[in-house]
DNA sequence: GCGAAAATGGAACATACGGTTCATTTTATT
DNA sequence: AATAAAATGAACCGTATGTTCCATTTTCGC
């Protein structure tokens, strides 16, 4: 009787994510309208906790009934309750940041000012990735983790705002066993360090609007010396940008006056680690350049 | 007979952002049940967004009836385009990064893994922001700014892995006229800086696990001298938190083994702005300290 | 305080919804 | 190729939904 596992018994999924996980396990043996539900229901979440079952099969091109049987399938009873899941999950959702500013920002001026100042700096920060997740160039990545894998010695390049981030490079790097050099200008020994740097090395240049000289003269000088430059800055119109063999055009959205360093620490950490990742074992062989 | 200009000539809010700003303006002379839906409609937004209108209605205390009048009221034909705003509200929501993330991971490992590596980063700093955000606690924000805006010079410590927040702080702190000194190790003088500091100054310290041990010995040192430490850290179990006079507990999610700084980055600029608003102007007398 | 007008509660209604059923087609098995 | 089993399409049905209607209450102007 039982021929089968009974599917009720295993805990049905209440969040999106294990339902997912539980649709792609299953993705082989599903039938072929099921399976183009399936398919439908993943790329199209939102449709489905909103629409009902007669225009979200109108849409996936099957029958509504096709819809209750695809819920059935997985075990729930109908689909209502598949129906719950795609609605609990936009539930789920945190609230965005952009609105919840916009509600702080209605608010009297009152003793929460301080918070006020927090989120704003929150909100700054979320929108900062939000808009690098989007804009992020995969080639342009790979090329820029390509130039750095293949560096001697990864100089560090950055003044004022931009610091904090180049010091979280040299950190992490450290901590991955890549040599590099943080070029800063309290030591006073900037020009010497520089003039280490040859081809075989690889910089890091970070500068934003207003662009410190000092980075921007330095940058031009290794650039000339033929040391490749990635460069991560907020313009095309940056000075970085024109002498830089790769660069990453950074929108951090500020509050107060006072820009995010969300996306670029996270860009910078990706970089770190992405080096890191093709020195550890697979070094070279899984280039990304496509060009060889 | 059109004694008021008809609502139906103004375009309808199709974006929940409008139709807030909207019931604001009219919230004034609404009808006692509709103002009461309204309220709830504000508070309630996802209810609204899944909700039966039998359900909202019970939920808010009205009858369901007057869940249409409400809408009808605003300018919409019915229920039905109302709820419309609110799910279209869910829907507008960028994709949250932890699905994103999970997303990513599923697919194979193939030329898109640096891609992978700077999502991940993007999704833990995504999530740290998230968390702060609901954890904040804002009498603690209100006593630690309290306390940095009384102290003469502020003392930033902070190593290793903290420490480019430490000298995003000075640099912000700078720019904004507030006196500050970074406690480094390079230069070797930590031990004298940390002497001039007395009671009337305040210290910030950041240091997560594993603690660096030279930010918490001297941050044990200058509580003893009676300097007030504000400390930013994991957990009510790190050494930070046991002598400091205001702490602030930061979850940040990691990638690779490399936690976010996101939301102490944003925290800290919290901190510093809040510092510089209180003096510019206002100094003092909008001190949030409850007690007085 | 009276009368008109607006607001409210609650029942009644038409409909559109999810679910079921069954005939037909497709697939798998022998 | 024949048969059984599974999958699919499409019509049907009961129900729960949004909406309307009307009696009652409340509010407001005089």
């Amino acid at each position: 009787m039982d021929d089968m596992a009974d599917t009720v018994s295993e805990a049905l999924p209440r969040d999106f994510e294990a339902l997912r996980a539980l649709i792609l396990d299953r993705r082989e043996g599903l039938p072929k309208r099921i399976a183009q539900v399936a398919a439908y229901a993943l790329d199209n979440p939102d449709e489905i906790a909103f629409g009902t079952a007669a225009s979200i099969a109108n849409s996936a091109g099957v029958q509504p009934s096709t819809l209750i049987r695809f819920a059935q399938h997985l075990g729930y009873d109908g689909f209502t309750s598949l129906q719950q899941v795609f609605r609990e999950r936009l539930r789920e959702r945190t609230t965005s940041y952009e609105e919840r500013l916009t509600v702080v920002r209605g608010e009297a001026d009152d003793g929460t000012s301080n918070r006020r100042i927090v989120d704003g700096f929150l909100a700054a920060a979320s929108k900062s990735i939000d808009v690098m997740s989007r804009n992020l160039d995969d080639e342009t990545l790979d090329r820029a983790i390509d130039l750095l894998n293949g560096a001697e010695t990864i100089y560090i390049l950055a003044r004022r705002r931009s610091y904090p981030v180049a010091s979280y490079i040299a950190y992490a790097l450290g901590k991955l066993g890549v040599r590099s050099q943080l070029i800063e200008s309290a030591s006073g020994l900037s020009p010497e360090i520089i003039s280490f740097a040859n081809s075989r090395d690889a910089v890091i240049a970070i500068s934003f609007s207003p662009y410190a000289s000092a980075t921007v003269e330095e940058a031009r000088i290794l650039s000339a010396n033929n040391v490749p430059v990635i460069a991560i800055t907020d313009s095309a119109f940056s000075p970085l940008a024109q002498f830089a063999k790769v660069w990453f055009e950074v929108a951090e959205a500020d509050f107060g006056g006072f820009r995010s360093l969300a996306a670029t620490m996270a860009l910078a950490m990706g970089l770190t680690v992405g080096v890191a990742e093709l020195r550890r074992g697979r070094k070279g062989k899984k280039s990304a350049n496509s060009k060889g």
